[in-house]
DNA sequence: CTAAAGATGATACACTATCTCATATGAAGT
DNA sequence: ACTTCATATGAGATAGTGTATCATCTTTAG
């Protein structure tokens, strides 16, 4: 882990902690374990996969609570959603990412990652005349990977 | 109903025969049904939106025979899947539709569709260049619409 | 120390989608 | 028409994900 690493996770954490200050919350062990966890999942994540992470790490916290942590840390900023056309939930922290978009090989499920060209503001235009506010974007690529050819 | 949809709905026809004949499968009254129901559906649905629509219209058809054949109809290239980051599943006739993107609302969780202007053009290169064979693509803006401002 | 607010975990619940299997249906051959 | 056999169907079971409930525990404030 690079140092710069260490600093963006601690930046994360003060964005968590700030965020949890303003809704009256507490920063208690569940919490903390769901943030430290969440910080080292590689990449992309579902959160029945960090239940699994959780337990196989030997954390003692419920699944009840590392669904309500996922949410704070969703509200809080420090993680994204991300829409893969799937059945269940992904998320990915958003500390040592720079603005990007997936590709999904419909083979083997695998992801690829490409950076975000800025195509956004090319739409904001005419959403924005359409009275439309724009928050946010996602794209999703689907296909056929290197190795599926 | 403009003559031209008649003639749309009528080659999607083709195309869903032409797909079963395939996969040696009989265009049977369920399918037929499911086939109906979802060229008059309008603009997305989801699968359970559409058990209901169909046990409103009284059209004797079981839910599994439903959500089979709307995988039937997915393989024909009539409905594609749309993923708009819930928790089920969404789908849209493609017949009288022109390519086109997806804004959500995050407050009342309405849609508006805006034109495609051929983002992919500028991507591909890029995933080809990585290996990766594109088959298409989806864009998703969210944001806040313009009753709920 | 006490009271109030908040957090947790176990479990129940809701919902979506798939699977199973017994029965029904349709096409083809006799 | 009768038989055969592959395919289709529906009812219900099952699996998976995420939320709601609630009794119990912990922290904080006074
Ligand atoms: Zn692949
Ligand atoms: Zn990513
Ligand atoms: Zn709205
Ligand atoms: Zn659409």
């Amino acid at each position: 882990m690079k140092s710069t690493d260490r600093m963006d996770i601690k930046n994360e954490r003060l964005k968590f902690e700030r965020h949890l200050k303003e809704k009256g919350l507490r920063l208690t062990t569940g919490r903390q374990i769901v943030f430290d966890e969440v910080m080292h999942a590689h990449g992309h994540f579902a959160p029945e996969e960090l239940v699994k992470q959780c337990h196989q790490n030997k954390r003692r916290v419920s699944r009840a609570t590392i669904y309500r942590s996922i949410n704070e840390l969703l509200e809080a900023g420090v993680i994204r959603k991300t829409a893969f056309g799937e059945k269940h939930q992904h998320f990915e922290h958003i500390y040592d990412e720079k603005p990007h978009h997936h590709a999904k090989c419909l083979h083997c499920g695998s992801y690829i990652e490409f950076p975000d060209l800025g195509e956004d503001k090319v739409y904001k235009p005419y959403l924005e005349k359409e009275g439309f506010q724009v928050i946010g974007h996602e794209m999703h690529f689907y296909g056929i990977c290197r190795k599926c050819q």
